[in-house]
DNA sequence: TACTTTATCAACTATTCAGTTGTGTAGTTG
DNA sequence: CAACTACACAACTGAATAGTTGATAAAGTA
């Protein structure tokens, strides 16, 4: 894909409410917890160590953004990732800081040569 | 790259503070303006229609994340994309977006069918 | 020097939003 | 039915931050 030049202000506005959609840990930390498979509020509870209202209001923001899915079982709901990039765009951001650090790492070793 | 499973909750914290730093309107389009080349100042605040002031501020933020570089020429100051990573991020982003609205498309033309 | 341009800094305002508290609503169980 | 469980909604509070205003600093020019 490549993008337009230069983009338009309601693409960069949608753009923007996505990265910040995914900017907030604790959603990072859910869909983390979604990565293997699907999982009710309940125990996403348990493994964040959040409270329900806090987990329910994260999971309905990325809902809303088209992230993940919902399930009902029971009283139970059960939710899971639909769009996959999401992680693709972790592993970006991660190479990136990666070679920063190793940037750092060089100027620091090249302090004591 | 793969990520580990679970993200350690430092390297979620970084991973979030890269995302909510391109998760804002104006610094995308200060990037999107620095794709061909560098620019001034003063140049990005006419493409933007910011304050000085401003765009100085989200340029300080971006430099910071070590997005971009600065580059003093006489009393003018040149900034430059560094981390082209964030371009894959947006065509990502972009992506996804489509195959949402595509995914909305083939459920709305299905109702007048 | 005095003045202009360019960029940054600092303080303030307004907005956004994460997390909490309290409540409401299904669905299940005894 | 009542009691309980699982989840969501609404209102509130506090913290972070985008954008403005005013002042300051640095470089070039008359």
């Amino acid at each position: 894909m490549s993008l337009p030049q230069p983009l338009p202000d309601q693409l960069i506005e949608l753009i923007a409410r996505r990265f910040r959609v995914i900017g907030e840990p604790m959603r990072i930390k859910l869909l983390d917890s979604l990565r293997e498979r699907e999982a009710s509020v309940s125990v996403l509870c348990e493994v964040t160590g959040a409270s329900q209202q806090n987990v329910s209001k994260h999971l309905g923001v990325l809902l809303e953004a088209g992230i993940v899915g919902r399930r009902k079982e029971g009283n139970q709901v059960f939710y899971s990732i639909v769009d996959e990039s999401i992680f693709r765009l972790c592993e970006e951001v991660c190479g990136g800081l990666q070679r920063q650090v190793a940037e750092l790492n060089a100027i620091v070793a090249g302090v004591g040569r």
